[in-house]
DNA sequence: AGCGTTCCCGTTACCGCTAACGGCAACTCG
DNA sequence: CGAGTTGCCGTTAGCGGTAACGGGAACGCT
């Protein structure tokens, strides 16, 4: 742990008997170097350890090569996979991550952390954060010029200026009450996320469609509020049992609380699938070894991750070369498919 | 997502009519400056919105207030729980995070990452790379004199000269170990996590030493090897009943292999914990929820993150304040102590 | 009155690097 | 053979901020 001072352009200079602008044309890759200088200049960078001093190269040409992220949750399933395609793709594509968490959706201080990140100098900003109650009420606002591209990941709530990914989490509902209803179930429950997620709203409503498409009910009766956890699952059967003697099918909004579900079904003697049939979200790794096999609804999470970045890079790049031109196209919002993953706890399609 | 230009210090102080040094006082609070000057200034600030460029600052005072952080496998419960840590002690201590994540703990170019990383100018690194293999074997090179100081979390193989923060993993297979025994159990299985990660190494002696103090047996046969997931610890169990059929414990190296362990039990028809008592490591959210409910021993790994920011901020200010005085203390090991949590999944102590 | 303080503020010189430009050879070409 | 390339390299001027120093005005003190 030793405090060797590195290196700066001008003592490899010195050591080549160059200039300084002749060094920064090797370490850059530009043109008019003879190969022979070059060749002199690379062997003395290598030999001394020299690197470029990041602040000195920022300050001159205004970019840090680094994305601010802010995210929520790392001990969800859903946001640790959001970030690690993030950090994968940002790392390919050659941005640095600048990551901030938080830990109260709810009460951020938005302003003051996308400041932060902005006199970090990040080059964009990529808000991996759930879409909780009015926690994004900041991203519709008028006067939401960003003195950088700001991109949202997850959730879709409100009519956003920026950019967004995310995942349809309709369809999310709709996959798992269509699969429970096609293996015979008529009265299906439903355990939801705490509903002031967006998330929880949408699988809800996905959920709610695919049963009036069939004339089936979907009464409050049905429905149990849960909190993401297996807690709040086992809670959540106890109730909806309760509440609707008749239930054949649970679609819990996770496999967390799914997990719970059958933990409870387990109690009250009812056996799965037979009886009652569980579908979760988010195919942890887990999922497969529930007793029984849990079937579930993957979320392409990483793939999120990375298509963030990637729309990220673009969005800087074209405001970089437009600098003061129009500020053209709309935000453009994506959203991916979820895919369903049959295993043991449903029954299957006759 | 407007590219609105950030102001500099220059127009601050051409509006406010004085010179960029009075600014420069105003917003790093330094005296010298009267009241009224100051009012003004800082009413010009809010105003305009102004920050301070970090490149601009980082390049006059050498220091980024930036943490270089190397993490693997957020898809794990430990790791993402240290990072956790890590983070919330960072923001609070004023430092940002650097994040990088490895994808192949075993073949990293270590060396290239952490030069990219001092190019950043970060201002210390925390290594939290599980040991995993030989890949800790830079960190005890003589040569190993960093620009920066940096710290190991995690894992405390070899005779590292850099300072680190783990937990006392061979007391986590003691305290596994000998509850079961306290339990009434003779004949304790071990399933193991992959060999090469220093984690499953101690665990193991752990479990190994409990034995050998009772004076019991602690053959290979009662061993198999997982890695971690669910399905290694189901196969473990099918391998331990054959290899040793007078089974009546595991001590599985983690949560996930323990819920496979009780899968597969279920399916072979023993009764946890009457006929197999099941222990596993980490305490992850679900194994309240198991069926039974899991025994487990928990780590304190948010603490160790948090431990690791405020060791290496201190090491950062030591590096600074002495500059080239000595290397002085040598690196501090800290090692955290885990904690038994008795649940259901294993006999109680009579 | 004369001198030293104190308060407040400005000047200058960098930090390490790169963009923009200039300039000197050698080389090409009609 | 003179003029226009081309190849190679150096000089200058910043990027936005801060450390170090200096200096004028007002004040206090003997």
């Amino acid at each position: 742990m030793s405090a060797r001072r590195r290196p700066t352009i001008k003592e490899v200079a010195a050591a080549a008997g160059v200039s300084t602008q002749t060094v920064s044309r090797v370490i850059n890759n530009r043109p008019d170097v003879a190969p022979e200088t070059f060749e002199r200049i690379q062997q003395i960078i290598s030999e001394t350890g020299y690197s470029p001093n990041m602040f000195a190269r920022g300050l001159t040409q205004g970019r840090s090569h680094t994305l601010g992220v802010v995210a929520y949750g790392l001990e969800y399933f859903g946001p640790s996979r959001v970030l690690t395609g993030i950090e994968q793709q940002a790392a390919a594509v050659g941005y640095a991550i600048s990551l901030n968490l938080i830990h109260e959706p709810e009460q951020a201080d938005v302003e003051g952390l996308l400041a932060s990140l902005v006199s970090r100098q990040v080059d964009g900003i990529i808000w991996a954060v759930p879409d909780v109650g009015d926690n994004r009420a900041w991203s519709n606002a008028a006067g939401s010029d960003h003195p950088v591209p700001v991109l949202l990941v997850g959730g879709m709530g409100g009519q956003s200026l920026l950019g967004s990914i995310g995942i349809d989490n309709r369809a999310i509902g709709r996959l798992a009450t269509e699969h429970l209803l096609s293996g015979g179930a008529r009265h299906v429950g439903l355990v939801t996320g705490p509903m002031d997620w967006w998330e929880s709203r949408e699988r809800q409503l996905g959920w709610r469609e695919s049963l009036q498409e069939r004339g089936l009910p979907a009464s409050d009766r049905q429905i149990a509020n849960g909190d993401w956890s297996a807690t709040s699952g086992e809670a959540g059967l106890y109730q909806l049992v309760e509440q609707a003697p008749d239930l054949d099918a649970v679609f819990a909004s996770n496999d967390q609380m799914a997990l719970g579900v059958m933990h409870a079904a387990h109690r009250l003697g009812r056996r799965i699938p037979d009886e009652l049939s569980v579908v979760g979200v988010d195919n942890i790794a887990e999922a497969s070894h529930f007793w029984p096999a849990l079937t579930t609804v993957d979320q392409p999470l990483r793939d999120a991750g990375g298509l963030a970045v990637r729309e990220l890079d673009g969005a800087i790049r074209r405001a970089r070369a437009a600098r003061r031109g129009q500020d053209g196209a709309p935000a453009p919002r994506t959203l991916l498919q979820p895919k369903l993953v049959i295993r043991e706890s449903s029954r299957p399609t006759p």
